[in-house]
DNA sequence: GATGAATGAGGCTTCATTCAT
DNA sequence: GATGAATGAAGCCTCATTCAT
């Protein structure tokens, strides 16, 4: 029972951990920060955490893992076609980073540096086992005639990249809503996918 | 001219600071990294910049500027169809981020926060001022005929957030060239902008 | 009690720091030679004080609202005549600025441009409260016809003067004595204020 | 003729040298904020002065001079008794300190902490001259009967402060003119030093 | 479980000064 | 006579981290 707690304060540091470093950055953001949020002092996290690259590590670790959980399941799913998997994806994903319960991280990109070696490859694997889901799903997309024959590597990418960069501009007071924009990103992606002309059938499902 | 050399290692510094702020961002680069590039003492570079923001502030808008003025001709361009800017415009960009003289900041998101307010919006006006230009592309293809109707600020976001991010996984040693990422880029936005079906006429460039 | 330590620790760095401020001026002091004289390090200094402006100011306020707490009482005793008045107010000056527990500040002059606005007008503030209680015993003692009818504020000034810079040329080991020196001052102030002839009464005191 | 130019240069460096010192200070005052007070850069002020001590010395040691100077005919004037020597000294003094071509100096408190040993010798040796003179005037009024039997010293320490500190709140545009504080002083001191009474002969100049 | 107290590394910046031109 | 270019010392301050309690 003592461990329950223990882990909850884990929690709640990751969490405001995550908030901050993508406000400002790991480098802007100080350990007090992090404490102040979580209304203790700053030697407290220690108690916690190694250090501060850890803290960056498992924010990382627990959000991408989190990100494969949810849309790992559209791997085996044999009763979707890749019309309708692609649907789930960018849904899941969209609301992921900018729904009620935003994921805080993703910072994957520039902060990589500051991790250990170790932690470096372990990120790294995992944002490949994501990026895999999506490119799974493209490639049985064209496999099956659904999306022209393009370069499925970049296909990933650019689609990925309208999800991240989505934060940075978005505002949930805005003009465009979560689910707006996630029908907006995959009706682009379908359109840009699409083999020739999107077929009218039933099976693709309507933004 | 005394000026000129003056110039000469203003622009030196900028270029490395360039580099090394897209490598390790803002925070993470140390003036004394900038100056240890630059072969001299890190005091020195007060010597040509005020102080650390205004080196940010400098590489941000000079790239800007050179973007804007790159793709800022399409605007009053009445001899081609916006299909035909659309991949002038990708092109442009995309070698700009990429190619040989690649631009090495575009750091526009989360450094913003580290100047200074009226720094902040120059630099903000200029980005407003490029989007624009594709914004304008976009709308007069919707107008035309030839792309559907859909929603062009979003548009303009996901074609940018494509190019922007590609210089995370971009390797100009690896599989895909410059040319060829470019190409991708355009059928990608093409499929994804396009009315219905791709007009097959011989105004549209292949990529 | 932990508070009280860490208060301890505040005034033993405002004391040192009153010193060397004395000493070397504001900017001639650095928070090493601060943190010297207290004996720890450098950064130790802002765990207890956000800033150096910080020091300097309370450096200032304290020693100004300790003299004005000595003084204040001198203006509701309706016992004592201004002479006495004057004399009690000089005697408890210039032990403050030479005796034991000599203030090491009132560098109120040159050091105030060192201090931010808010913290500027706070002890200009107190600086004026301290000048109105010598300023109402001379208006009294010219009311009273115990002086003769100057410029308040002028001789108030010139005692001030008198007794602040006192402390450049005052050495406790030398030839004159700290009461000796207030016994000075007195009897200069009140030859010089005196109406005419100085009254023989018994309520005059003696040095 | 060419050293003409050379001087006229060091004396224009030494007359803004001296102005900033007083408004900042010694260590406020950067060699940077001297040049550009004279229009030239940084490093031509090495041409006429081997440093920024150099400076402070020569700018302490012309103004001790012309003090000494104004005031040291006095000394074996004849014609003249200690009280008319003492208005005059009064002011001469004060002019000097507050009048159109005002000293800039007389920092000769906290700042003589920046001299070499040697400049400090030289320079306390002109203020003791300085302060002998007034000494003098003192003794002889005492002597001769003007002046009651006081600690010399303490009266001449006492009297220069009132003066030295008079830039710290005399303003030009104020209520009170040049001639109307030098006045003060004089019947301030006057009346301090006056032997019991003060003698209504016609040998005692009025303010 | 958490705080108090202290430290050392490092960052940005200013500035006196030097040397070449 | 003056500027250009560069440096090294030093200053203020932040911050991750440690250790004792």
């Amino acid at each position: 029972m003592k461990k329950q707690k223990y882990k909850a304060q884990q929690n709640e540091i990751l969490e405001k951990a995550r908030e901050l470093f993508w406000e400002k950055g790991y480098q802007g953001t100080s350990l007090k920060d992090i404490a102040d949020a979580c209304g203790f002092e700053n030697t407290n996290v220690y108690y916690y955490y190694k250090n501060k690259e850890e803290i960056l590590f498992e924010a990382l670790r627990s959000e991408l893992e989190e990100l494969v959980k949810d849309t790992k399941q559209l791997e085996d799913d044999i009763d979707k076609n890749p019309v309708e998997k692609l649907k789930l994806f960018i849904d899941t994903e969209v609301k992921r980073h900018l729904g009620k319960h935003r994921l805080q991280g993703m910072l994957t990109d520039s902060e990589l540096s500051h991790l250990n070696p170790r932690h470096r490859r372990t990120v790294i694997e995992l944002r490949n086992q994501h990026d895999e889901i999506l490119s799974q799903i493209i490639s049985d997309g064209i496999a099956q005639g659904y999306f022209r024959d393009l370069d499925v590597k970049l296909a990933v990418y650019t689609i990925s990249s309208a999800i991240i960069r989505s934060r940075i501009w978005f505002s949930p007071k805005g003009r465009v809503s979560v689910q707006e924009y996630a029908d907006f990103i995959y009706q682009f992606s379908l359109h840009a996918l699409s083999a020739g002309k999107i077929p009218a059938n039933k099976t693709i499902p309507a933004a």
